[in-house]
DNA sequence: GGTTGACGTGGAACGCGTTTCACGATTTAT
DNA sequence: ATAAATCGTGAAACGCGTTCCACGTCAACC
């Protein structure tokens, strides 16, 4: 296999040279560009990425973590993907599978250089642990994290709760169920504070007792149905914490007969393709910025010119069931 | 940064002692191994990886290419992953978006060096293109390849239609409507082939006029119930392309008020999530040994000592739609 | 007792680009 | 016209491990 030497020496000119070419720095007359090219082109000569790395000192690739690869995180990971792509990154995946040590890994990768930058989108092992490995590289979260120097492009959820209530509060309704998901998350928490504030603010009743807490699965949304129905009164709406919730809760209630949108609208959260599918209207979070903001927030590491921030807004894509 | 050379300097041992340690290779006698572990231990050292593919010539990673992530693909992806880090490859994943020149980054990286192999999962390039960059280093793909030089996992999917006709049979159901996928697909007509050799076996009919091609999402399932409709005679049982198409048949067939199983049974393929969320009888192709095989296909290229094949045999996943 | 072989270890070359420094030749600024 | 900046290019060091070759030592084999 030909190298740098061998084109030098074809070429008539010095590696160095044939460097500034591969690199197109300036400092070279458009003859000698012309003539080593003409060589590497010849030779079929593509420089070794191992040695460009080592002499480089970086590998224009990033890892990116998380315990499994799911189809919830699956949009923003090919955004990332996708964005980091675009400012020549690759991306290498780590599956931790909730191993601490597999997941530990990825945070040697970036000490030994394997690596230029690292995502966490879940991870498994201690903040300590993971912010040791800061002085390696940069770091950040998709998740949110409790210390200030793994920067998250996680969202505030209480734009996207109020945004789902008022939505149901203009279509004319005012009974609102809510299917959240894990009940000790943040995201719950300020999805409820959403929830209780705007019902306040318009002077409506707060139903704590239509608060069905962790439902994530279509399941959970079929039996949430059930459970609303043995309520007495009926809530006239519902928001579900994710659109699988709510698929679940579209099917069982039309095959119990119920009228939707007329008799119940759902909103549900995520926007995903079943959403689309099902005609959910749905909360769309910002996946795409998220994701470009996470190599936004790499890049001051990675790049000679940081990126700057996209902004982060939710957004309502209103379909059939509301 | 420490490195090797400061290792052999404080341990009192030559860098090529300090590799051996690293290493783990014989002839190096067991004081001096804890002396220099020691030394390595306090200063925190870690090997340059960079340093040690560019010397070794291999990376340890391979790279996977496809068009993007999509949850078809997910469970080969994530097995793959997995199966290649049993060995201690890292996978790195190409999204071509179905654009050539950013697929072919992919077999660039293999002449590069940056991977050691490659698996197509989807590609878009000619195969051509593909099989020149095999002489950089192994190939195999998940996909049929028309070409013998590019080893592949696909299965013949003669078998596994033939265990859900054999099963709708053996249920006393005779029959039988097909929801299938790409018409021109070699596995489409391995699977029409499978239909009519059994029925035709057993003396049965081959309803041609069931034929409901191109079926892929849930909708088209839908839409297939209400062709199914209009036929005057309707099939006792379908088997679809896959679960999504049979998810749609289920969801609309029942809307429409006929019984499943009894009037209509249902299986379907890929045995996904929602087969089991929604109790569909599915058949399950042996996606871990595939992935499995993938990369023990590679492994001649990688492993000293090549990995075996596993065997690939259909599943049958029976629930309350048969 | 001499030969053979395994053992323990170091020196140096190697893998392959990048980058700093130096230097002569031009071009630009003053 | 002269100093200063820019251009074009090469030599050599550098980044960091791996590995071949060589050499001395000691145990095993006949």
């Amino acid at each position: 296999m030909s190298n740098l030497e061998e084109i030098a020496k074809l070429s008539g000119f010095s590696k160095a040279t044939v460097s500034r070419v591969l690199n197109k720095s300036r400092h070279v007359s458009p003859e000698t560009r012309e003539k080593v090219l003409r060589v590497i082109r010849e030779m079929d000569y593509v420089p070794n990425r191992n040695a460009v790395s080592l002499s480089k000192g970086k590998t224009l690739q990033i890892g990116m973590i998380t315990a499994d690869i799911s189809e919830i995180i699956l949009p923003f990971m090919t955004s990332f993907v996708e964005a980091a792509a675009e400012h020549g990154f690759q991306t290498i995946i780590y599956t931790s599978n909730l191993d601490k040590q597999r997941e530990l890994q990825a945070f040697e990768d970036l000490k030994q250089k394997r690596v230029d930058g690292l995502l966490i989108i879940t991870s498994v092992n201690d903040l300590s642990v993971i912010s040791a490995y800061g002085k390696y590289g940069p770091i950040v979260s998709w998740q949110r994290m409790e210390r200030p120097d793994i920067p998250s492009v996680a969202m505030d959820q209480y734009d996207g709760y109020a945004l789902a209530v008022q939505h149901l509060l203009s279509c004319g309704v005012t009974r609102i169920a809510n299917a959240f998901g894990r009940p000790e998350s943040l995201n719950t928490q300020r999805r409820i504070q959403a929830y209780e504030d705007l019902m306040a603010a318009h002077g409506l009743e707060v139903r704590r007792d239509w608060y069905f807490k962790s439902a994530y699965h279509l399941t959970d949304g079929q039996n949430v149905v059930h459970r609303m129905l043995g309520l007495g009164e009926e809530p006239q709406a519902i928001i579900c914490a994710n659109d699988y919730v709510a698929a679940g809760v579209l099917s069982e209630a039309r095959r119990l007969g119920w009228d939707v949108p007329n008799e119940l609208r759902i909103v549900s959260f995520d926007n995903m393709q079943i959403a689309s599918t099902l005609g959910l209207t749905s909360v769309q979070n910002p996946i795409r910025n998220q994701a470009y903001n996470a190599f936004a927030l790499l890049s001051p590491g990675l790049l000679k010119q940081p990126l700057p921030l996209k902004p982060l807004e939710f957004g309502l894509v209103v379909r059939e069931t509301t």
